[in-house]
DNA sequence: ACTTGCTGTTGCCGTTTCGGCAGCATAGTG
DNA sequence: CACTATGCTGCCGAAACGGCAACAGCAAGT
């Protein structure tokens, strides 16, 4: 009897080949017509099939009376693919993609495949978000190796181009043509502070305001810097003292020391945040872009199973979070 | 009997429906795998196939056995999906659409079922190349309609932009973001002239050498002229008298007339070239580059079958051209 | 012209698979 | 407690599959 308990499964003593595969999925009128259209001939396809030459002819036949179509012109001994033949010939090459996928990652699943993911990412995606994504990930798929680096997002972009991470989690509004933001969110900048901030109780927080007061930003390397340095002035006047750091933890920190006014967007303090130690007010100066979260991947070649497989999984994470700032 | 003549079909009473197309190419097993699935019930599943239950609950367990894959958890009287079945399920829903696809085409092909293509090309391949292509393609899918418009390169970026044509034939280097050159061929621009021309016989032959003698061009709006118009200087020397005009096919008869070199692909005089009454001699010019013949489609969107037929026919057509001039 | 070897198809039959019916054990609901 | 629902199993008849033998017709060799 069937043990009941959960993943378990029903080992088998030899792996799954392709063949086998086709055999429980497809019916065999399907697998006897494609051995036809690859030999053009009803005996070498019986003889590839390991069947009499009737059954491959009756199933042929068949399948010609299911769908009402002539598949095959049978011309003195040699047979040709009709049209409508070729067309079927065609389109049934792609069944076989998706049940093999579904194999091979099943096989990921129980552990009998293994894999390797390489990823980068931004600080605060790596420290927020990365860490309860790949705890899932990796109960659900416990052979695959999980290589992760926290790098900044010009060497996200950089690694990707090189084949040396396959998924990329970063801030990038402009990516080059080799990379593709294949998932995105945009994301309010904006103002993290403590409750007790001067400016917690401001409508229509600006970043003028906000200069009034100490701030916290970050260095030039990290990519949202770029985006809120044009606002960074004050025509006659002169700027407060700023604090400038490389990392988002350290902003948040800053903040929630209660001195500093932290410019960055939610993303890396949405635990405070969320249990009101901080609390974040989006900047309303007019022309200020949102900043762009994404799943960067190479353009154009497919991932691999393994990557794929990490992506899908990381898309639906996302795709079911409620991100704090998001538009 | 069966009919054997060529594309004779065999009539069915009814159209297929999705239903019977699932059980004439896959398993029950598979079939009722999914059905399961669907409904988390072995019960439920059953009604819906109209089958018994007993014969739901044993394709499954055959399945599992099979595959050697717990699909569902047996949960007292409720299944649930296992993380194996999960993954089947999700990679199955691949299987229906290219069955689908190849009946759809198939019905296109016997004139059961109608159809529009709507093309924009530019005048010098709509007038060469698209006469034969779309001779071919109308015998092959009778009940099909081509609605063909020979307009300007940068007509055919925005009618394919406004969704006024399905597919454009034409010669774009940088289209916008919405169109998609989905299949591409680089040819060479030089002159066109007959075999008697002076320059007939020249090695290396460049612009300026060409400038030397009577010249024929496009006019601005036919989109070779930008890129050859910076090549058309000759500092400290006045150019040649020469003709403009905005038609390819005139740029062939001013050739043939024997006064002029027409500057231009060979796109538009291959046959003239082919028999010999014109010949093409590249241009040498260090930084020309070459020019970029495309089938356009609409970036993202996917084209609906009869422009998705064509444009694989187009694809395997010029595919199989030994387009004069090409790289 | 004859012979041999190949093709696809058809008749017949045994085996395998499918699915219905009846009944079972168990869980949920009123 | 009674009723209704679930998934599963034993048994059996029907349907489908595929093998064997033979056929008709075509191609190649002598």
């Amino acid at each position: 009897m069937t043990d009941k308990s959960p993943t378990a499964d029903r080992p088998r003593e030899h792996a799954l080949s392709a063949g086998l595969l086709a055999r429980v999925f497809h019916q065999p009128s399907l697998l006897y017509f494609n051995a036809v259209a690859i030999h053009l001939s009803i005996r070498e396809a019986a003889r590839r099939l390991n069947v009499a030459s009737s059954a491959v002819t009756r199933q042929v036949a068949q399948l010609e009376d299911a769908l009402g179509i002539t598949l095959f012109l049978r011309d003195k001994r040699r047979m040709r693919l009709s049209p409508a033949g070729e067309i079927l010939f065609r389109h049934s090459r792609r069944l076989a993609a998706p049940m093999e996928a579904a194999v091979s990652e099943i096989e990921l699943l129980r552990g009998v495949r293994a894999g390797v993911v390489r990823i980068g990412t931004v600080e605060s995606v790596g420290l927020s978000f990365l860490p309860r994504l790949i705890s899932d990930f990796g109960q659900r798929y416990p052979r695959l190796t999980i290589d992760l680096s926290i790098i900044s997002s010009s060497e996200v972009v950089e690694r990707l181009v090189e084949e040396r991470i396959d998924i990329g989690f970063g801030f990038i509004s402009k990516p080059p043509r080799q990379i593709d933001i294949a998932y995105r969110r945009d994301v309010h900048i904006g103002a993290v502070m403590v409750p007790s901030h001067p400016l917690a109780s401001a409508k229509n927080l600006t970043m003028d305001q906000c200069l009034d007061h100490a701030v916290a930003v970050a260095r030039p390397e990290i990519s949202i810097r770029e985006v809120i340095e044009p606002f960074l002035r004050r025509p006659g006047l002169a700027l407060p003292p700023m604090v400038e750091v490389n990392s988002i933890r350290m902003l948040v920190e800053l903040a929630l020391g209660g001195h500093y006014l932290s410019v960055m967007t939610p993303i890396g303090a949405q635990n405070e945040i969320a249990d009101g130690r901080l609390i974040f007010k989006p900047l309303h100066d007019p022309g200020l872009p949102t900043n762009r979260f994404g799943i960067l991947v190479r353009t154009g070649s497919a991932l691999h199973l393994a990557p794929a497989i990490f992506f899908d999984h990381a898309k639906s994470y996302f795709d079911g979070l409620q991100l704090p700032g998001a538009i």
